[in-house]
RNA sequence: GCCGGUGUAGCUCAGUUGGUUAGAGCACGCGGCUCAUAUCCGCGUUGUCCGGGGUUCAAGUCCCUGCACCGGCACCA
């Protein structure tokens, strides 16, 4: 039986559109399963969309769509950003689906059945102003730290996992498994987290009807982390088809971000030992993107702008920049100015140009038929088989960054070798006719397996490449052991265009990416480029239920021990109010006296570090997340109390 | 304030379980080649590995501590 591998994504929210940050993700993971499938193992790759959100439902809501049709939207929204990078995967699951409704009660029901549900009452001090429970530790002589009040003693009936019960159980896992979390990092910190010790979790929410009922209170339903855990047994045909549950599970690796592998190395070990299912192989935690030089924000329309690199380039320079520049498991960073100092030196200078050169070269001298002398000990053969070695150790240890470095060591090494060898020296000189065969051969099988060993990285180039080194048949049948080993025998070599012209102006994507987007609008559709087509509009009607105004700032003091927060008295026209503020960042109390903003007159209060707001100041957020005022164009044409719209 | 992260060449960053003389790419300087997308190859310059203390035969790496910067939350709903 042929060795399978099973590896999984997060499955994600769906309230916002797919950035980079979530992109890297898939990308990697699809490296990974595309080296898999190279290697030979017959591979699962799993990605979704987790759909019982709160948020998802409230914003369905907003967008006045049912909640069903919403996610149905943004299906085809994530499925089309994956399909423009090329990411493979075998399967999606979306979280409404039967097979995972079936999946999560039969699991769920498994854990009740071992006793590891019970109901319960979440208490504790309930602090009404703050709507939340507060911890002994944030209560200062029995009253909430920041309303001084007397909170109340609350409880509210829920369903917990004995989470805590698996504690020793998991420690002892962690011994035994050095490797089930990745990287070591994240690996200490769990250690320190069951070291501490484990609450029990609530696992149910009531009152709420979006989500799959717990089977033994279906008036409860399953709390959407909980739930959402169990997409990577449902996918595999948990409680639908056992047969293919028994070959797919346990998955090989879950691949997630580094925010959440609590809940993937613990809390999800935790339910497979309760109902008696394997354990996942291996967790892998990664790092963050961040964009030029900050953090990925959903709610950042403009985060999305490093795919549009895959528009104007396909995808594969940005998906060698995400699995090279970035190590896996660390955070990294994407700017412009490093995708295309790196799409320059790594792709159009070194491989692009060498396949180029080889491929000029072997028509040249050669009518493009290249082959070994026999006899002929190969140079390159021995760096090649160390590559390969390298690559293949990093690659499996899913040390991605170091897998890239290997094989552009075989591009310089290749390079390196054509300097060496001189062709076009031996092209003039007649009676050294087999060593430029040797050596027009070398070359460009050096070429042919580096580009295999880049291709689960650059899938459509290396493809593309392969056929141009003489490559026959298709890519499925190539076997990495076989076809990274030295090779000999007559091949065919191909010309074609430059893979990757360089780009020459400093700034040329980037600011492309611009005209396209303004050029696109050819479409002659209204749509904005930043907001998904899936994301419907508002109504008129909705929209004018929300008041804005123009106010005048009479008063402005900084909060207490707040660092963004500032307390702002405006005049509204029809009498003074308090609004809390978070734009301490980019104001100062004196610049704003006397100013025109525009505020959300009739936003519910809310309670901030003790003062109560009573409204929203508007203002639009820069790149580096500070907020900038909306002023008015006249402010003495539009008096206090004008209403906005 | 709490939690977490980072600090290595001018810039962006790698540095395996502690182990020789601390690396790569970009940039810069010099030289070479002409098959190639003005590409490639060779040589070279720049380091208080943030500071201080400790463990060790040996510390960029481990421990303690200080500083700086970043992020999240507390608080921008």
């Amino acid at each position: 039986m042929m060795a399978r591998f099973y590896l999984t994504t997060a499955i994600d929210y769906v309230n916002s559109r797919p950035h980079l940050g979530t992109a890297y993700e898939k990308v990697t993971a699809d490296v990974i399963a595309r080296y898999r499938r190279l290697c030979g193992f017959s591979t699962h790759f799993l990605m979704g969309n987790d759909e019982h959100s709160q948020n998802v439902y409230q914003r369905a809501l907003e967008l006045g769509l049912e909640p069903r049709a919403y996610c149905d939207q943004m299906e085809q929204v994530f499925r089309d950003v994956w399909a423009k990078l090329a990411v493979s995967f075998d399967d999606f699951i979306r979280t409404t689906e039967e097979r995972h409704r079936v999946a999560v009660t039969t699991l769920v029901q498994r854990i009740a059945d071992a006793g590891d549900l019970y109901e319960g009452e979440y208490e504790g001090w309930y602090c009404v102003s703050c709507e939340a429970f507060k911890p002994d530790k944030d209560l200062v002589d029995g009253n909430c730290s920041i309303h001084q009040t007397r909170p109340e003693w609350i409880k509210e009936k829920n369903h917990f996992f004995r989470l805590s019960k698996y504690r020793d159980r998991l420690l002892q896992h962690y011994e035994a498994n050095p490797t089930f979390l990745q990287p070591d990092a994240r690996r200490n910190e769990m250690l320190r987290l069951l070291e501490g010790g484990l609450e029990d979790i609530s696992v149910s929410r009531t009152g709420q009807s979006w989500g799959i009922p717990l089977p033994s209170d279906p008036s409860s339903v399953v709390y959407v982390w909980f739930d959402a855990l169990i997409n990577y047994i449902a996918a595999v045909g948990y409680g639908t088809d056992d047969e293919r549950f028994r070959k797919w599970w346990p998955a090989d690796l879950h691949v997630v971000g580094k925010d959440i592998t609590r809940f993937h190395a613990v809390v999800w070990p935790a339910m497979l030992m309760s109902a008696g299912l394997a354990l996942p192989r291996r967790v892998f935690g990664h790092g963050w993107v961040n964009w030029q030089g900050q953090r990925m924000s959903k709610s950042l329309g403009t985060s999305v702008d490093p795919l549009d690199a895959a528009d104007r380039l396909g995808p594969d320079p940005l998906r060698l920049y995400l699995v090279k520049e970035i190590a896996y498991g660390h955070d990294g960073d994407f700017t412009w100015e490093r995708f295309e100092e790196r799409y320059n030196a790594d792709l159009a200078n070194n491989f692009g140009n060498l396949v180029n050169r080889v491929a000029v070269m072997a028509h040249k001298y050669r009518g493009g038929r290249l082959a070994p002398v026999p006899g002929a000990t190969p140079q390159l053969a021995d760096r090649a088989a160390d590559v390969v070695r390298r690559y293949q150790a990093a690659m499996d240890e899913y040390q991605l960054h170091i897998g890239m470095a290997a094989a552009f060591d075989l591009i310089d090494a290749t390079n390196e070798f054509i300097t060496r060898s001189e062709p076009w020296v031996l092209a003039r000189t007649p009676d050294r006719r087999a060593e430029l065969d040797q050596a027009l051969f070398e070359m460009a099988e050096a070429v042919r397996i580096a580009a295999i060993l880049l291709w689960p990285v650059m899938p459509a180039s290396c493809t593309e490449i392969l056929r141009r080194m003489g490559q026959v048949g298709p890519i499925s049948e190539i076997r990495f052991d076989r076809d990274t080993a030295w090779a000999g025998g007559e091949r065919q070599i191909v010309k074609g265009p430059p893979l990757w012209p360089r780009i020459e102006a400093p700034g040329a994507v980037a600011a492309a990416r611009g005209g396209v987007t303004a050029s696109t609008g050819a479409g002659d559709t209204m749509t904005d480029e930043t907001e998904p087509a899936a994301a419907p509009r508002v109504s008129f009607d909705d929209f004018m239920r929300i008041e804005l105004r123009v106010a005048k700032v009479l008063a402005a003091e900084p909060i207490p021990k707040s660092k963004k927060l500032l307390k702002v008295t405006v005049d509204t026209g029809s009498g003074e109010r308090t609004i809390v503020a978070g734009i301490a960042r980019s104001y100062t109390p004196e610049t704003l006296i006397g100013r025109s903003v525009v505020i959300v007159a009739n936003l519910e209060t809310a309670k901030l570090m003790g003062v109560e707001s009573n409204g929203m100041m508007l203002a639009a957020t820069d790149p580096d997340g500070r907020p900038v005022l909306l002023t008015l164009d006249d402010p003495a044409a539009a008096p206090p109390g004008s209403r906005v719209r």
